[in-house]
DNA sequence: TTGAAAGCGGTACCAA
DNA sequence: TTGGTACCGCTTTCAA
């Protein structure tokens, strides 16, 4: 591999002239830099980014933490940051954080030392100090799907509450009178937007019981207990709003287990949009905007990265209805 | 952030051998040693893996790259081989390569450049010469579902022939004597192997016909297509052996809209095992050891690394028939 | 057993 | 406009 004094010579012009030219930065002659450019590209010179990040530049590096890459949402979250990301000349390192704060203070660790140039947080774990730090070594940072109101720390989140709103009333519309809700773990935020959501709209209608709510865990494993414990309580429930997909998934199963047919019985409704609902029947949902948060998250990153000026506030973004089967008979 | 020469003054020794403590190289006094670790503590002391990198040293990361991270197959792998990676304190950059050669390429360059350590290769374009080119360079590699019997590459994959045996010996035994297939691109490696063990069964039973083979893409797209083609063709398919999991729940869903009950009128059976196959009929499958193929991948690549002895062969792994309701009646 | 010093491949300040 | 050069933080001969 070429280096850069390689292309001093080449060219005959001195180290600092070739980085100049690199980096566009300082006056060079339009004669040199023709010169200097032809003398990289005879040597298909490629500047190192480990001695640039060494010598104090950026790594051109960023990181992705989230809870777990085999929950469906994050895939297409880590998809979207990494084409934003690869497209500027980025390259991404994923970390599963597995809500574990002792993992995530590892990869804090580990990500500092390698002088990683911005990381977006989509574990909900963290604590906002944490992220405070990171800016003080001027790591950039960007949340999703949480948020500090109190702390200069740019966020993303979907409009949860809204979603669950917008849910609940499908649900009415449709003709449903007895409404459960199947909500995420109450320490993460969105899952207490979203129950905040459905319950505005049952208190609003008279329709609110507490027995109507079941915690699960966002894995159709816990929205699959839920369920079953919701029929217990309630066999005449005819609508379910879960607080996202995979439980909503879960619910069909205890459903169509306990007999009753989805949609003419009981209409479902999910959160979150993430592809594989395509199961049968098709769910209906809330869709966020996944691919966009990425890529947005990237973008505010780079901005930050490069010192341009951004709102470190909560930047909510619009969340759609999809009607499906499992809401339509 | 305290540096090696921090760390050597409070020691009062050089930085050569606060070095040699860190890399537990060339001798060092006890009592010396004790000292710089003494150091080392109260400064909490770090070494830079990029200086570390720059000096020649390793850079402590790895690269995976798959075709697309939104494919469930693969957040599974990457799951796995991120957390291997964790254990022995290495770091894991995602790319997509969307079976795309130019970007394959560029992702080469980006890794290259930054000192990779090793790559690991989920994607099927890449050319065994950029393999060998890779490890010219020093850079280890392990590839996975594919093979190169011709180049000394190390290569992971399970018995995709076998495995399609097994399924549709699991059809015949439930009953069915019309089976179809819906392969993968045939490009891709692992799609003709499996179509291979298709076709053996089918010819052993004097029941193999062309017609009953389709080409999919191994999404639910392509899957829900091939099985309406199919359907037209054989509207007494009374089996479904999908090269994939996802092409299966599109088979599904074809079925499903075609008034076809599964498992009572068509049995049907993927190959994968991918956790959300979680769908209503749930899905027989044939499951490949995903996460271990990921563990594995990531020691054999750790070994390279290290300069350690390992075959460079094709690795070859078992696959289980996963019996579930779509081919139980 | 230890230390001095020459890199690794850039960046950036200061002179020329 | 250019070049010389001192770092960035660590590894690794080579001598002492």
């Amino acid at each position: 591999m070429a280096t850069i004094r390689d292309v001093s010579k080449l060219a005959n012009v001195s180290v600092a002239t070739v980085s100049r030219v690199i980096n566009q930065s300082g006056y060079v002659n339009e004669v040199t830099e023709k010169a200097v450019r032809q003398a990289m590209e005879t040597l298909s010179y490629v500047p190192s980014d480990m001695a640039r990040s060494l010598a104090g530049k950026k790594s051109a590096t960023i990181a992705l933490i989230v809870p777990d890459i085999l929950n469906p949402f994050f895939p297409e979250l880590a998809r979207a940051v990494e084409d934003a990301a690869h497209q500027l000349g980025y390259t991404v390192i994923l970390c599963n954080s597995d809500h574990d704060p002792e993992k995530e203070r590892n990869y804090f660790g580990m990500l500092k030392n390698k002088r990683i140039d911005g990381i977006i947080v989509a574990s909900y774990t963290i604590h906002p100090q944490q992220l405070l730090e990171l800016q003080r070594q001027s790591i950039a940072a960007v949340v999703i799907d949480n948020h500090f109101p109190s702390h200069p720390i740019l966020a993303l989140q979907s409009k949860n509450r809204e979603g669950a709103v917008m849910a609940v009333r499908h649900l009415l519309d449709r003709g449903c009178t007895t409404i459960a809700h199947i909500s995420g773990p109450l320490e993460i935020l969105p899952s207490r937007e979203r129950l905040l959501g459905y319950e505005l709209v049952m208190r609003e209608h008279g329709m609110f019981a507490p027995s109507l709510i079941a915690e699960g865990d966002f894995h159709v494993e816990g929205g699959y207990r839920a369920m079953q414990e919701l029929l217990k309580l309630h066999p005449d429930i005819d609508g379910v709003f879960a607080g996202n997909d995979l439980m909503a998934i879960g619910a069909l199963k205890a459903l169509y287990i306990a007999g009753k047919a989805v949609p003419q019985d009981v209409k479902l409704i999910g959160f979150d949009g993430i592809a594989l609902a395509t199961v049968v029947p098709e769910l209906s949902t809330i869709a966020q905007p996944i691919a966009e948060m990425g890529k947005l998250a990237t973008h505010y990153l780079m901005r930050q990265i490069r010192n341009e000026p951004v709102e470190c506030k909560t930047h909510e973004l619009d969340v759609r209805l999809l009607v499906r089967q499992s809401t339509t008979d």
